[in-house]
DNA sequence: GCCGGAAATGATATACCATATCATTATCGG
DNA sequence: CCGATAATGATATGGTATATCATTTCCGGC
């Protein structure tokens, strides 16, 4: 996607989310929509360099990010160090629990929601165990099935 | 746990596992058993100092480490950073794909084998999404019921 | 026993991820 | 316009992880 469209994207974003976004929040935001893949803090703000001819610190990179995933415009993916944005972020889906299928392979990711009946049982067995479920977000290692089906023919 | 009796319990894993560990990765293993907590590559390589006198350098810590989660002795928490000895290292207990529970205030971690019928709807749903699901393991930010009583009387 | 290759470990350097702290700038209601 | 608050900059530093080459240990075959 090209940065100019993602950076109307992000705009479209903060509206809906009755956020008005700095210029510098809603570029990165931008740019996590552009890279469509997830990305660290760190490149980030080299993307922000090339993209917006302007250097931006890692440090302030990551306080925008916080700003972001606190808002649920995009999600920190722990697993991977990596951030990505959120895939709701443009419509109208209140997206309840996220689940992530990372690819091991081209790391491409797919953000679904925590199937409703999943998360139940989940939270029974997690209750069984004796805790509490406070902040469900599954990351799945998975191959996509381009990198499964390249991966079978060098079986 | 002393380290004592968690040397003899890595022992018994190593038999039980039909691997011959070294001294080296026996006394890692130990340690982690003895943590009965996760704990980070580079807190193990300050463990081993303390504990069997001799410095080992990180760099061999994450060698070990590496050779013990490939044997199903160990597991590396991917959101957490850190490394936590196998709930299944001395019994019999195939355990399938592993579950963590971890408590988000006091970082207590319970392993648990994620439940079949979830297991198999989790599949479903990353298939239906082009994705396949290679490596399953969920690790759940929980509170422990301790520290969920506790925060409760704080609201 | 000892020789040679393979496996394990050591040593060193370096890259990457993340946060603490204080200074500066931008924003906005009164 | 002023002052408070939020946002960002600048700098330092700590934690996690890997790459690479050197050395030691282990072990089977002779």
């Amino acid at each position: 996607m090209l940065l100019q469209s993602a950076l109307s994207r992000a705009e479209q974003a903060s509206e809906r989310a009755e956020i008005s976004l700095t210029s510098k929040r809603k570029n990165v935001l931008a740019l996590l929509m552009a890279a469509e893949r997830p990305v660290s803090a760190y490149e980030l703000a080299d993307l922000y360099r090339e993209g917006f001819e302007q250097s931006v610190p890692p440090m302030s990179i990551y306080r925008m990010l916080d700003f972001l995933t606190e808002n649920n415009l995009a999600h920190k993916l722990n697993s991977e160090n990596k951030f990505i944005s959120c895939a709701h972020a443009t419509c109208e889906h209140s997206h309840g629990a996220p689940q992530f299928l990372i690819c091991e392979q081209c790391h491409k990711v797919k953000e679904a929601a925590i199937d409703k009946s999943i998360f139940i049982e989940l939270e029974k067995a997690v209750e069984k165990a004796g805790f509490v479920l406070t902040n469900p977000q599954l990351e799945l290692k998975c191959l996509c099935n381009e990198c499964a089906q390249a991966g079978k023919q060098t079986d």
